[in-house]
DNA sequence: GGCACTCCTTGATGCAAATCAACCTGAGAG
DNA sequence: CTCTCAGGTTGATTTGCATCAAGGAGTGCC
């Protein structure tokens, strides 16, 4: 048994689920995403492949020799958790305080910001990332039922906020207005 | 500027807010809890005393040399941040899926189970527990008004799940009837 | 072709929690 | 003693999202 993994290419969803079936994503797991705690070998979550996935696995005992050994790893690691929890905390903020609409747009705004960071190309037309989760899986995350996720995508439509190519692709005329939408402050956190 | 603070008395919140004033509590800071991340200064949440507090601040490079030195050190708080994740995940779960009445019985059983923790003595009688929050700052806790707060802790007491004594202090019959109406399974996580 | 399946959209209806509003209680302050 | 003000409760009404329900579009299989 390993106790820490980590992602090389695919994606993978965090979720918690209750007896009576209601599930709540807590996470997204993009390529460079480690998952697992050194030290514990329980996982507190569920964790599923929602594309092909390739992760890579440690080994429970040399992984923490490692740890104790080399002062940077634990230190690298502790940053990314932190950062991770800052995420989580903005995303408590977004399951507790704002609107389906709201969500929806933060949603995709996060993609669109996590893709242009991946890219690194100024594009000057429109932004255009694709969703990477069903409506269902997107319901999950939000909070929302997925019934709920498609009229405000389509909402977002017929507002002019977003276009739409096929069911999973989105095209961002103005990002700021994306960003309005989403009820983020200006310059905006919000990274996953 | 310290970078790193340690509660040594008293709560403090760790809270968001949107630009319209909408507020988020992301955290509830305890003895022993530690703030803030080395190796950053800005804070990205308001932190906010809701009692008397003192808190122990480091320097911020003593502290990082420290955490270089003693591989221990990062470990540990390697650690407690993990923690942290957790209960951020757990209530992301609470704020996503829950019931008003669940939100109520969860805050609870948390606060019952944090207080049994600190004082490790087996009471026979109903527990008793006093909220060291006021409804309103329940509410941004939980994400829901503070008149839906008052209205969930009523019907708490009018069904026999709780009984109150005066505003603040909560005696708890049986605490597997207030686990059930939190929605937690069984043996249940939940730790703030 | 027809069938089964997943994913998605849209409409009608219901309900839980927000909102708006009034009032209660206790603690200082003058 | 009265005034004020923060914290709390409770009621009436509205509303945003869930729920229930039907149907469309794409894909793979026989």
């Amino acid at each position: 048994m390993s106790s820490v993994r980590n992602v090389l290419s695919g994606i993978a969803s965090l979720t918690q689920t209750m007896e009576d079936g209601r599930r709540q994503m807590v996470g997204l797991l993009l390529p460079s995403d480690f998952v697992g705690r050194p030290g514990r070998s329980a996982a507190a979550f569920d964790v599923t492949a929602t594309t092909d996935l390739v992760m890579c696995c440690f080994r429970k005992k040399p992984f923490e020799e490692m740890m104790s050994a080399t002062p940077h790893v634990a230190q690298r690691l502790l940053e990314m958790t932190l950062d991770e929890l800052d995420a989580a905390r903005e995303w408590m903020l977004l399951l507790g305080r704002k609107t389906a609409r709201e969500k929806i747009a933060s949603l995709i705004s996060i993609i669109a910001r996590r893709d242009a960071a991946l890219h690194l190309r100024k594009r000057t037309g429109p932004l255009s990332v694709d969703l990477p989760l069903t409506r269902e899986e997107m319901a999950d995350y939000l909070g929302l039922t997925l019934e709920t996720v498609s009229r405000q995508i389509s909402a977002l439509k017929k507002d002019g906020v977003i276009t739409l190519e096929g069911n999973r692709h989105v095209l961002i005329p103005d990002i700021d207005r994306l960003l309005e939408e989403a009820g983020d402050d200006s310059d905006g956190g919000m990274l996953v």
